[in-house]
DNA sequence: TATAATTCTATCGCGCGCAATTTAAATGTT
DNA sequence: AACATTTAAATTGCGCGCGATAGAATTATA
């Protein structure tokens, strides 16, 4: 595929790739979140509090690019795990705040490692990361428009 | 992050980008998949075997980089849907063989549209998906490795 | 101050998606 | 032939992930 005209073959579709790159991604940090005793998925939503604690359910979702019906059970996991507290609003009772426990904010410590890991396992240069970085960002905000 | 150190924000990671933009991606394809009756791992899937008709379950699941026992339960249904038949292996009992019923077959012609719209979608150019294409490639091949 | 519309979260049903286990068939060994 | 080993697919249990819907709290409007 080096035209100028639309894919025809099934694995140069962008569907395809980042498909299949998604869930080898997942796949490859099974292993080092386990021994955290964390999915993926949860993994990718501490990320987000580490960086900013106490914030609403809506807000994580919004930065996630998921719906709520698929937050709620997840951070119910976690709060069953100990890692986060969730509470009502002071000023409006319709939404729920996200507060890292202390547990919670322990298992940032281990990230560093993880990621390393993971660079590493892409067999990409940081240069190249950054690029997909870019082109994933800009592919997604095109959607945001639709 | 344009230095050559590891990330440290949480949206500068990878696995952040690829997570997200896999499923901006597939909430993209689902509104023109449904007219046709198919979820977006069931499109990907037929996409491969428009292209190679009669695969092994395994060879399937090896380009899907999925796990059988993901696959299986996906087939079925599509079999149920009339649009491909399971039959185990003349020569070998145990693999199952695929194979697309006219109905399968037919699906083909609604894929040039689809793909043309969800490129348009990215707002990326073709050099850019290709770059993108080329990017996720040598990622999933990086950790295929370990 | 009713009451209507909106906003935020939670629930439900269905389809993935993986690891671990099981079942069945083919192959290898004695 | 009898047995163990390997290989392919299917099953099970759990956690996402979405749309659709419901329910509670807030805000807007009359």
């Amino acid at each position: 595929m080096t035209t100028d005209t639309l894919p025809t073959s099934a694995k140069d579709m962008f569907c395809y790739g980042i498909y299949t790159a998604s869930h080898v991604v997942n796949r490859a940090y099974i292993p080092h979140l386990k021994k955290l005793g964390l999915t993926y998925p949860q993994y990718i939503t501490l990320t987000l509090l580490w960086e900013q604690d106490g914030q609403k359910v809506t807000e994580l979702a919004k930065q996630l690019w998921m719906e709520t019906s698929t937050l709620t059970p997840l951070l119910k996991r976690l709060e069953t795990q100990g890692h986060l507290i969730r509470s009502r609003g002071k000023q409006d009772g319709r939404e729920v705040i996200i507060n890292l426990t202390t547990s919670g904010q322990e298992l940032k410590k281990s990230a560093p490692k993880v990621t390393a890991c993971m660079v590493k396992g892409t067999a990409l240069t940081l240069y190249e990361l950054e690029k997909l970085q870019a082109l994933l960002g800009k592919l997604r905000n095109g959607f945001e428009e639709i």
